[in-house]
DNA sequence: CTTTGATATGAACGTTTGTTCATTTAACAC
DNA sequence: GTGTTAAATGAACAAACGTTCATATCAAAG
């Protein structure tokens, strides 16, 4: 009973990825076997291997395409004038990007230690391709005196963790809409670079 | 050949938990098994039972104990008079404490999900606990006049986030000491509360 | 109507998993 | 020196794991 109507490559395969990015973040990717992520496409464990390789590779891909779309994105932005247009257009740019794939982001940050040698190199490059974009707006923003920073690669890493942190509580439907969100934290970055 | 010279329960119970540790940080809880803790230890898989009920358990002794020692060393801690003298002690005791045990603190985030629910209920209600300290620090700051905040949750999270982050990046033997990231840290938060 | 080729099945493989248990070992009390 | 008992062994269990492969199915092309 193969092939039923609609079912070709370019369904199932997003299908596989989809269910895959899902029950990785609920779970976690150890946890996942192949036939739990066969089960949620409706298709038995072999098929899945029409659709990639192994199931480290099925991770990787998760998380490579995440950091394309991330630093694709980014790159699209609009980044206003000053440094310090450019900072908030990061820190507003961040939270919204993020909070739209919350799937993708958890699995981005928890899964890094189970992917091969090689494949988080890869990551960790792209990873710190994006750090480098805050790095890069800090240092502007100190080179025009906009900004008081005693340390750009620190303060980079404490903004990105906190906007990161949205990601943690932050519920559809809560307390805050998510561009009163984007403003208090921004105030809050603000205050952290001493502007 | 059992009961070797030196190993009592008193040894080899903390030696599984030190073992789990470490290796459940490294690698994840999913991806260790029991078989390899008890290599570690240098000891049978069957032995651990003496010292654990199973696998979840030994999971979440590892995070109740970081919690409570956690709870337990911030109610030590001096806090200062202000509110503000508070915030500054609680960033510093947040940072010092958690780079001082950066294993237990990757578990506690990472494995939430590999806790039964009760287990994480009762996990959960001690974060809410820690993270109700920081709020009420906020709370009267607010009170007197001290802090600018327009929500004292968010900020919360946010600050949380911000020192918890240290821990992604910080390398002993690096650029900057403990005490001068403390510092810079410091600078940070109290920017960002608007003091 | 036949051929083709992509899509899927389902059984099988060798490992590894968490956990249990009868048995053995050795340190200590008497 | 004997008996007790905590501590550890090592074999065994059924279940689940990732992956492979011969086979079946069916949509579309000629």
């Amino acid at each position: 009973m193969a092939r039923k109507t609609g079912s070709h490559s370019e369904i199932t395969g997003p299908r596989v990825r989809a269910a895959a990015l899902t029950l990785f973040a609920q779970h976690g990717f150890a946890a996942v076997s192949m036939r739990q992520i066969a089960r949620e496409v409706g298709v038995q464990a072999g098929a899945l291997y029409l659709y990639t390789k192994d199931k480290q590779s099925l991770l990787f891909d998760l998380m490579r395409t995440h950091m394309d779309e991330l630093l694709a994105a980014w790159a699209d932005e609009p980044k206003g004038q000053s440094a310090l247009d450019a900072l908030q257009a990061f820190s507003r740019f961040h939270i919204r990007f993020h909070l739209e794939r919350p799937e993708a982001v958890f699995i981005a940050y928890m899964e890094l230690r189970n992917l091969t040698d090689e494949n988080f190199a890869a990551i960790e490059a792209l990873r710190r391709q994006y750090e480098g974009e805050l790095e890069a707006i800090l240092r502007a923003g100190q080179d025009a005196g906009e900004l008081d920073l005693s340390d750009i690669r620190l303060s980079s890493m404490a903004i990105i963790a906190m906007l990161t942190g949205v990601n943690t509580w932050y519920r559809e439907g809560g307390r805050l809409s998510r561009e009163a969100v984007a403003d208090r934290y921004w105030d809050m970055v603000r205050g952290a670079v001493g502007a």
